[in-house]
DNA sequence: AGCACGATTAACT
DNA sequence: GTTAATCGTGCTC
């Protein structure tokens, strides 16, 4: 099971890769070394009608990534020190994405230990910009393709997940976006014993 | 050219 | 629960 998802996965409904992306494996090759984990949480940006998107102006230097073929990376900044890594999704022409927002790390733990330290190992990459960091995820990632051999990020199947077992709600950190869109139910996350949700999702 | 703000995080009280 | 950190991007003048 250690193929990359063909572009065919990210051919689709943004909402079904996202919900489908949970429990497939994050991998990043740096040298000869892998590392990465099981992504279990996710969210769904749909498109230039989508205000929570950042598509939602039309295309600019930023975003065209998500206007290009799926399976691509599209890694951007944000508040002034943070990466978030998302994965192009839908026909090449219609902007959509996938932000990854949760990894549990499986691979290349030393790597990971070295630039999340001295953080505990339970909030390493519990969050969109984390994980970025705990993988060196940055601009030099934007636009590579995830199904290309060659390239050095991609993802892998891995363990199926029950829909009992996902949890679906409102994305998170859109404060000044209008509704419907700020509360749509565009969130999804594996529920997990060990990596609590944030705020907001009192189980 | 200037400005307000962001798909967040970590360290506070 | 609150807030500083920190700068690229897109919008307005």
């Amino acid at each position: 099971m250690n193929e990359r998802l063909p572009r065919a996965f990210f051919d689709r409904p943004t909402l079904r890769v996202a919900r489908d992306l949970l429990g497939s494996r994050l991998v990043r090759l740096e040298g000869d070394r892998r590392v990465g984990g099981t992504i279990i949480e996710t969210e769904a940006y749909v498109g230039e009608q989508d205000l929570g998107c950042h598509c939602r102006s039309g295309r600019t230097q930023r975003n065209a990534v998500m206007y290009g073929p799926p399976g691509h990376a599209y890694v951007y900044f944000t508040y002034g020190m943070h990466w978030m890594l998302n994965f192009v999704t839908e026909a090449e022409g219609q902007p959509a994405a996938v932000l990854i927002r949760a990894i549990r790390p499986t691979e290349g733990l030393e790597l990971i230990a070295d630039r999340r330290l001295p953080q505990k190992q339970a909030v390493w990459t519990d969050g969109p910009a984390k994980l970025c960091q705990a993988l060196d995820i940055d601009r030099h990632l934007n636009g590579v393709d995830l199904c290309d051999p060659q390239s050095k990020l991609w993802v892998e199947s891995g363990e199926a997940i029950s829909d009992e077992s996902v949890t679906i709600g409102p994305r998170v950190g859109l404060y000044s976006v209008p509704e419907p869109w700020m509360s749509i139910a565009w969130r999804f996350l594996v529920k997990e014993p060990k990596m609590e949700p944030q705020s907001g999702w009192g189980g």
